[in-house]
DNA sequence: GATGAATGAGTTTTCATTCAT
DNA sequence: TATGAATGAAAACTCATTCAT
């Protein structure tokens, strides 16, 4: 491990534990077994820091939902590809991830580039739920939604699962199953329940 | 309006908008039109009132989905006024809502009886949610579902919405209608989207 | 004294013995016997404090050479009294005087209004000595001289002379009468010398 | 141009600009197009970088007064080549001639050698002036003035124009005629003014 | 000779908190 | 109740210098 990568790994672990503005460069420089000066010969600044591990983390999300969402099958098949990639996501990189989280809204007021760059970013990782979405809808995998819409709904899902789980004041249980059927329920043309209620009425 | 009650206001619109870290208590008191002395007469710390602006936000919640949760109709419609109840709360008491998110995780780590105490209102909301789909699967309005696990990701989706609204990475559009829409399709029994799809296939 | 005051003149000290750069806040502090935080809370930065001490020492330099140059008699007298009235001043603000010379340079470039503001006090420095040789041209006391760059030679005597004896590598004998000497015979009309010359030519 | 060089300049430069302290050597480095430890290499340290650049400048003007003093014809005339050889080199060294002036009271501190290696060098400078004045007195072309202290007037006059022009306050006009004409006035026996004035009176 | 990663002491600045009035 | 001057610990950041390559 490069001195570089001692401190991202250092820093990550301090900013998800106690923030961005809680954990001081003193403390990462400890963590890391390298002198404070080190870390700014390294990134410019703090900042810079952060920018680095949100970077990094936001870059292999979307490079790994895109791969994720282009496999085989109906729209379906793939937006449940991209949820279960998403949980396996999650739990790979459970600090990172609370950094982002916990961070997002200080780097989304910073001046600027890095303000449209996070923008983007977030909203390639709309679209590739929106365009699951969409081929389902024209597959036939998934019910006529408004796309969009839909695919925000989605995302509140995850944003929400994952912020109640690092925020530490409610015990989440293990629930994949259950989240897969949430979702199925709601968007899937031919969920099984969906063939009992189509055998009812009985075309 | 009393210093106090200025106070209160001046912390929660600089917590919300920079953080409670990246809020300084001399520009509280400067936004609030006292000297900072005054503030550490009323809250005995910075910290305290941080604790004042949550705690305030998290009762008047409480009271208000109890409230929805309790009045007359089926546990669907009980579900149903409780996410309203929720729309119009968050979009009344933005700022302290906001903060509360930022916070939470801090307060969740600090010592002792804060963290115990809003683990016990943090629980309280989802048993609130829990009690509506029990009460729905009872009287039929609601399909069999585990009720806890389904709570939480009601909840998943309420947390996840505010985050990235609040985030202000991603635009969001106004969707209460599909919101309320992409729930019913997953949970409530039958009856409308049922209706949909007879419609559908009895052509 | 208060303690803004201590802070001035132990700022005044340090910056005219290291320069402004040399002299850390924290010595301030302790020699001028307060908390460093307690500099920050009566100006609000280290370059602050550099400027009001410029600006005190510039503005009181002002009003006493308008004052000598405003008395009555010729414009040579005049220009004499400013001459005496800048000695004097020299020996009793010396560390001021350093300071403000040792650092203008870099006050000159630092953004905006200051650069202007010790722009225009100089230029009113300059304009004295102009109206006092205008005065003494009209007067008869002054030879016909340009006056406003002969004003920027007698700055030039003043400046170099308060320079090399500040700077400590040349030791400077008391010289007033020669330094007036030097002057009168450049500029004024009917020196004891001059009435000598005069008189030879005998009308 | 060597590496050597190219940091001199570069350091020449910055020194200028920013100062001794404002200059980092990360950015003289940067200017000069080397590494850091490349500096380090050539110089041992950065003071030593700056006595380099002032004690260059400092033996190549006492090379230069001396041979302009050193010239035929009456001392006065000595005198006059020496002020304009000053002007000349003034011009052709602007930013090094600014370091040594702007550095030289905090050289003048530094411990031993060096603060009596620069007075060495600045009164080598005073004594040429006032062996010109002492050989214009004998040769009947300079008042009998006190040699040595009209010689440190006529140093205040050029230091103090140096001082003034590049401290970038003031607009100084070219006036390299009317400064001659002022010295010329103060120490030049009757001749050349004389001539003016027995002209006026013997009309 | 040349490099640039690494260092750690030192700098300015911020800020929650105290306390005499 | 209200004030704001005063504090000092801690923060982010700078920088001359060293040294292994």
């Amino acid at each position: 491990m490069t001195k570089r990568e001692a401190i991202l790994a250092a820093a990550t672990m301090l900013f998800a534990r106690q923030g961005y503005k809680g954990a001081a460069v003193s403390e990462i420089a400890e963590q890391a077994n390298v002198a404070q000066g080190t870390i700014f010969h390294h990134f410019k600044s703090k900042e810079n820091l952060l920018i680095s591990i949100c970077d990094d983390l936001v870059q292999s999300y979307i490079a790994g939902i895109r791969e994720a969402a282009s496999g085989p099958g109906s729209g379906w098949e793939a937006l449940e590809r991209v949820l279960k990639f998403n949980e396996k996501f999650s739990s790979d990189h459970h600090d990172s991830i609370t950094v982002v989280f916990r961070e997002t809204r200080d780097l989304s007021r910073s001046p600027g580039q890095i303000n449209e760059h996070f923008c983007g970013l977030v909203n390639q990782i709309i679209d590739v739920k929106t365009q699951c979405i969409e081929k389902g809808i024209k597959d036939g995998s998934i019910r006529p939604v408004p796309a969009q819409l839909t695919a925000l709904l989605v995302h509140f899902l995850l944003i929400g699962k994952f912020h109640v789980e690092t925020e530490g004041l409610l015990e989440v249980p293990e629930m994949n199953a259950e989240f897969l059927e949430f979702c199925r329920r709601s968007l899937a043309a031919q969920a099984p329940s969906a063939v009992l209620d189509e055998d009812k009425c009985g075309g």
